[in-house]
DNA sequence: AGCACGCCGACT
DNA sequence: GTCGGCGTGCTC
């Protein structure tokens, strides 16, 4: 009997040990009893010697011997990963396998793939179906021109198996196990600053650098991803290629199959079905998918040779897990790209500063795109619209309700453009435009409608709703950016024959919706377009040549000091919607601050100058990227208890010395499931100092809270939403 | 996380 | 006398 340290998903930081007759290699999935229930769960290490009673150790019950053992790169990422985002290293396992690993054991290995065409006797012999078996009859077809595979088969025609079955008994068939058809599409012509960062980036290919490719929209980024990928696919390595949420789009999917048709790729992301899901992870993991695309999600998919990583659109903040095991797909990429050796390509309009920074410290090497790719299309016009001094209905200026009203008569589209990104209710003065601000921070007051206050969430300060203005003595104190739920019904009214759609997570939920919604603005069918982030992304309406930006200082309100950022990210790519190829596009920005540097910078479409600007705050204040920040947070029914037992655990634990601490302070969404959260930041220039105040608190709240209380904590390590 | 063990209040 | 509340502790 050898005895064996399983990983299980338990929140519990140890691993488990089992016994089997033979040596189990580590990283083989295996199903154990763990108390009394059946889980799967993956060897990490052989012992000699047990430190509790051998009479104990159960047997392991199952090996699931269709899964290959996971390899020790993938192991080290995830003993990584538990480690640095503070997590017990049986879940983050859970978390990083795909579902049909983790709690189906009943995974059935895909037989090893094969490809398909008609032999000489097929063709001669099979004859050609009824058209009207249309199916049959495109099955027919493409075993006649090219070599696929079951799976492209069975999209032509679901029951490709059985008539396939049928024409191999007969011998009609030439089944290969390598595909017949490798190669690429025609070569794209890159610009000149396109062929030098493709060049910089294939000079390292078998090394680690990491690049950031920094190219405004527009200006052919992803051509370059895939001139490089071109090289390590023919090099016979695989490639990893992130991209968020938003932006799995069909589109370029189907543009990835074209270029690399014949090379085996695995598409994953959160609609992928479990079972293809385990499926292509364990063809990844056997180097028989070349290329892996999806979600941060896929970040963990084994494969033994890793050649390439992209991650596109690197600042978006969906490449941060919010629940269970909080990784960056971002960082952890980074990491697996200096395990393997391979260069490492993030792309962004706007990276985050934290890239930016590492660019600018020649952590990164930067390589920029300047110009659009197109160079007829011309970068649109932004006027910053000054309405501290005019009055809004429904937040809406008359100089912008003018212009959309011109534009529609001159037969233009127009979007309308609600930034509710980082969004904070401030109360404000409507007849002075005053607001309130911390007195002990440069932060606005937030204003919390239930208890009738203003909080600082930077300070905790609280105090009562001023009967009227300090400046003007008003009494008609109203909050910024209300009633913009109305916006759609205001715009109905002003422009009663124009076609107007709103667009947000309510009116666009499915898949369906987007698509209609696409065809009807490709039909020409839609005049003003209103919505929030989701209209930011995605994809080029020719006709829109008018962008209005209507609560953008929502988020200069913010407690976040990411605010800033995320709202020049957005600025920046709204804008960019509005006027593409030929026509340059106008964008209206309303805003009480003409005098901020965001607009001042989207003016001009300098990303560069913003940046510089806001790392320099950055640094004055320090805060990430030149230091470090962790949150802890609690959760409790009542708010008070969250804060209360977060306050005395500071009070009791000494924290390293350079480690500040910040709070407790109550959550932005501070109410979430009938439960109140609070939160601590830790924060230090270093990593180690950090880290360690970390499981100082982690220890602490373990011990302080009885198992099934009514308190849940987690720690949040990089955490985005400050 | 779950699930058992265990020690105090109101019930057929 | 017991049924069951959920505080405490353990899981190979």
């Amino acid at each position: 009997m050898y005895w064996h340290q399983i990983a299980i998903n338990v929140p519990l930081e140890r691993l488990f040990t089992y016994s089997h007759p033979t040596v189990l290699p580590a990283g083989t999935l295996v199903v154990v009893s763990f108390r009394n229930r059946r889980s799967v769960g993956v060897v990490w290490a052989q012992v000699e010697e047990l430190d509790f009673d051998a009479a104990k150790v159960l047997p392991v019950l199952e090996v699931l011997a269709d899964v290959p053992p996971l390899s020790r790169h993938w192991r080290e990422m995830m003993d990584f990963c538990s480690r640095y985002y503070l997590y017990p290293l049986g879940q983050a396992v859970g978390a990083a396998l795909p579902q049909g690993l983790r709690d189906k054991e009943g995974f059935v290995a895909q037989e090893t793939k094969r490809w398909y065409r008609f032999n000489e006797a097929g063709k001669t012999a099979v004859k050609e179906p009824s058209l009207s078996h249309h199916k049959k009859h495109a099955l027919w077809q493409a075993l006649h021109s090219q070599c696929l595979s079951l799976r492209e088969l069975k999209q032509i025609h679901p029951q490709a198996a059985a008539q396939l079955a049928q024409y191999e008994a007969q011998g009609y068939l030439d089944v290969r196990d390598t595909p017949l058809k490798m190669g690429f599409a025609t070569e794209f012509v890159l610009n000149e600053a396109q062929e030098q960062a493709k060049t910089a980036i294939v000079a390292t290919l078998n090394q680690f650098q990491a690049f950031l490719l920094h190219g405004i929209t527009g200006s052919g980024k992803t051509e370059v991803y895939f001139a490089v990928m071109a090289q390590v696919l023919a090099q016979g390595q695989q490639v990893l290629m992130l991209l968020p949420e938003i932006n799995l789009t069909p589109q370029l999917l189907s543009r990835v199959q074209e270029r690399f048709y014949g090379y085996e790729t695995a598409v994953l992301h959160s609609q992928t079905a479990a079972g293809v899901r385990s499926q292509d992870f364990v063809r990844a993991m056997k180097g028989e998918v070349s290329l892996v695309i999806g979600t941060r999600l896929s970040v963990f998919t084994p494969m033994p040779n890793l050649g390439l990583i992209v991650v596109d659109e690197e600042h978006d903040g969906s490449f941060k897990q919010q629940n269970e095991l909080r990784y960056h797909a971002r960082d952890v990429a980074l990491w697996r790209a200096k395990q393997a050796s391979c260069p490492i390509v993030l792309g962004s309009a706007t990276p985050s500063l934290e890239s930016w920074n590492n660019a600018k410290t020649a952590r990164f090497q930067l390589l920029s795109l300047p110009m659009r790719a197109n160079s007829q299309a011309t970068l649109p016009k932004v006027h910053i619209l000054d309405v501290s001094r005019l009055p809004l209905e429904h937040g809406v200026s008359e100089p912008v309700k003018q212009a959309l009203l011109k534009n529609w008569q001159q037969g233009g589209m127009s979007l309308v453009y609600l930034n509710r990104r980082g969004f904070a209710p401030v109360l404000a003065c409507t007849s002075c435009g005053h607001t309130f601000d911390c007195p002990n921070c440069s932060a606005k007051l937030v204003w919390h409608q239930r208890q009738n206050q203003l909080r600082c969430h930077h300070c905790d300060l609280r105090q009562a709703v001023p009967p009227f203005c300090s400046e003007c003595h008003d009494t008609d104190l109203k909050p910024l950016g209300q009633g913009t739920q109305r916006i759609e019904e205001a715009l109905q009214e002003w422009l009663p024959h124009a076609r107007i759609v709103r667009v947000d997570r309510d009116s666009t939920s499915g898949k369906q919706d987007w698509h209609d919604l696409y065809e009807k603005i490709q039909a020409d069918a839609v005049d003003v377009l209103v919505g929030t982030q989701m209209l930011a992304k995605g994809h080029d309406f020719a006709r829109l040549n008018l962008v209005v930006i209507l609560n953008a200082d929502g988020a200069l309100y913010s407690s976040d000091f990411r605010a800033p950022e995320h709202l020049f990210s957005q600025l920046l790519q709204v804008s960019g919607r509005a006027g593409r190829a030929e026509t340059a596009g106008r964008v209206l920005l309303q805003t009480q601050m003409p005098e901020h540097p965001v607009f001042h910078a989207l003016v001009k479409q300098d990303y560069a100058a913003f940046a510089n600007q806001e790392l320099a705050l950055r640094q004055a204040y320090q805060f990430p990227p030149f230091a470090h920040m962790l949150a802890v947070r609690v959760d409790a029914p009542q708010m008070d208890m969250a804060q209360n037992l977060l306050e005395q655990i500071l009070e009791n634990i000494e924290l390293p010395e350079d480690v500040s601490a910040f709070g407790p302070v109550p959550m932005l969404m501070a109410r979430l499931n009938q439960r109140e959260r609070a939160q601590i930041f830790l924060q230090a220039p270093s990593r180690q100092s950090l880290h360690k105040a970390g499981r100082l608190f982690q220890a602490a709240l373990l011990h302080a809270m009885p198992h099934q209380s009514q308190w849940r904590f987690a720690l949040d390590v990089d955490v985005q939403d400050a």
